[in-house]
DNA sequence: CACCGGTTGTTCAAATTCGAAACGTACCGT
DNA sequence: ACGGTACGTTTCGAATTTGAACAACCGGTG
């Protein structure tokens, strides 16, 4: 037991900024999103990819994938969303049990209002706080660290490269877009 | 409105890399000491503190400071340690509206015995999968964004100090020799 | 065709979280 | 000492989040 290897000072420092930062970050963009556009970011992140989806409409499966939450989760913000009228919900056609959240034209519009001010927050908290080669830093180093603790199911044909290559996250592009306006856009 | 400055593909890469590595890590450390040690990441925290105070006690402002959450979200998290017994309300000597929260020895023996796990899962989840220069320039830049998000009012000579150098406190006590084991140890 | 393991999405209760308002002091200027 | 304001903490109600339990459903097997 005393063979604990306890982390010396830099390591700390980067385990507590990386505590202040997640949190404080998070909070001041979640803020901004919230009484800007009355979103919660999951809120924000659901329209965004289905924005960025063919059709606007993507399966709830799919949606929870790129979205860091539980599925229950899922349920609870889509029908939030479907409350206020920013989506609609549709049965799959090829799959009874499956269900296509659809985007609306309001859900478009008030994507197309929020994004703006969102990109700005982002910025703000983050993004230009940042010198340019501590920017790559980050998205190399946190890249792969998402990646690792990324759950073991699907292989999306990259999942596998990045664990092992792990060298630069390659946007990849392949998956569909994401050039959407997930805190960027066209 | 066409003045909004997106993000380029770099500045991308680094807020998604930063929020899926805030996720996953949080999400993993969390459930680690969950059902390892029975605690939230906020009340590891505030043992973790106490511990690191003269006399294992702190008033409840001084405890919500270094705890990113929200005072209300402090009283709850100190209730639920009390219930089981891991720390104890005291009310301030030199100020009666002060509330003073004690660690007991029982909560000490659990700090103990959660700080091994702890360590390594952040070890695995973050810390060993940077490189040593990484490490750096995390500690460096996060430190920087969380610094610049933090509330105005605090002036404890950090303030511009800070910008440059993340303050590791100080915290010998403890008992005796290991000190104390935010992640970390003496 | 009926059966089985694995999916899909929802529902439920419980735990957590937050913000605003409520309290009971403490400190300050007069 | 007196009134006003600021502080330290808790309480309250509402919104979120989560994990487990469900019910219906796919696909492939024998």
């Amino acid at each position: 037991m005393a063979g604990t290897r306890w982390l010396d000072e830099r390591q700390m420092a980067a385990w507590q900024g990386f505590l202040e930062a997640t949190s404080r970050v998070s909070r001041h963009v979640e803020q901004q999103l919230k009484e800007d556009a009355g979103l919660s970011h999951p809120q924000y992140e659901v329209l965004v990819r289905l924005a960025g989806a063919p059709g606007g409409e993507l399966r709830m499966t799919d949606l929870a994938e790129g979205l860091f939450t539980s599925k229950s989760n899922l349920t609870y913000q889509v029908g939030q969303l479907e409350k206020h009228g920013l989506v609609r919900r549709r049965s799959c056609p090829t799959d009874v049990r499956g269900v296509l959240a659809v985007l609306t034209e309001e859900g478009r519009d008030t994507l197309r209002a929020a994004a703006p001010g969102h990109v700005a927050a982002v910025r703000a908290a983050l993004i230009d706080v940042l010198e340019p080669d501590e920017i790559d830093t980050i998205a190399r180093a946190l890249g792969r660290v998402g990646a690792r603790l990324r759950p073991p199911g699907r292989d999306t044909e990259e999942t596998e490269a990045a664990e092992r290559a792990a060298e630069t996250e390659a946007q990849g592009a392949g998956s569909s877009d994401s050039g959407g306006m997930s805190t960027s856009s066209s």
